[in-house]
DNA sequence: ATCGATGCAAAAACTTTGCATCGGT
DNA sequence: ACCGATGCAAAGTTTTTGCATCGAT
């Protein structure tokens, strides 16, 4: 699958989120191990979209030794955390995104050629805080994914 | 994926989505078998979300045979007629939902207990269309999940 | 010294596919 | 009659789990 990257690059973290991520593990009675430590610093480069398959092949190309357990279980605390969050590309696999200290990422899927492009949209989060109070809920997060025909599968099509 | 614009009816339907995904399948070469009847009209029943194996094993219980690889073939047929779409509630199960005739349904999912409320919200719609329109795209579809802490939650919680 | 974490491999959960046969069009 | 559809079981994918051992607090 083809992840392109967002057109205006995000600015450097500039919260700590490894020590987020520490104060989260020990409220839960949860250790901090260098396997999480190594797994949310590869987390924290990605750009787009990833899979838990993915970033287990580039860890080990990276010379780092983590079970494929591991990956999957320390990206469900990831996710409880709120540091990552998940998106629906496509059926059956799960795809992952930063979120912390950035601003949410929606996506606009092509419904033909399955690429993937970011972007923002603050009315996002608004709607989110709404319906939340309406509900009388406490809002903690939102999904949103457009899909569309790209003029390039557009192209594709008439050359048929 | 074909393109076909959500009508803004909330009415109960008065379109035949029979017809309808007879009228598909005729133009994609596909035959309307009598399992896809079946699969078809125990879907138009649902209320919600729901998934494929759910869908089997209600199917089983009404004493209708069909077997899981048919429901399978056949979620993706009314996928590709835009009949029903996918939303994502949690990691690794597909959730389905009605879309054909009627308005786009979101939803709110407590982060704690992961019960799913629906709700529609027409700036949405909108705001696919304007992400689509700046990036050259014909608008399809669009899903939005918001996630945020029910009050059962909250009172759960404080038991604790 | 605890008790959670890790790795591994096996298991589970979900979905797809090959093949022989059946049945719409 | 043709060619897609079906059922079944096997295979494929992705994710989870049991268990013995390791290591953070």
């Amino acid at each position: 699958m083809t992840v392109m990257q967002p057109t205006e690059t995000s600015e450097p973290l500039i919260v700590p989120v490894c020590a987020i991520f520490r104060r989260f593990l020990k409220k839960q009675g949860l250790k901090f191990t260098p396997e999480r430590a190594k797994i949310l610093d590869t987390t924290m480069k990605k750009q787009g979209v990833f899979e838990a398959e993915q970033l287990l092949h580039e860890m080990r190309e990276a010379g780092h030794r983590v079970s494929r357990a591991t990956i999957y279980r320390t990206l469900k605390h990831l996710l409880e955390a709120n540091i990552i969050t998940e998106v629906l590309i496509d059926s059956k696999l799960s795809h992952f995104q930063l979120a912390f200290g950035r601003e949410q990422k929606s996506h606009l899927v092509c419904a033909e050629t399955n690429s993937i492009k970011e972007f923002s949209a603050p009315q996002l989060a608004e709607i989110m805080r709404r319906v939340c109070a309406e509900h009388g809920y406490e809002p903690v997060s939102y999904r949103f994914v457009a899909y569309g025909v790209s003029p390039e599968a557009r192209v594709a099509d008439s050359d048929k």
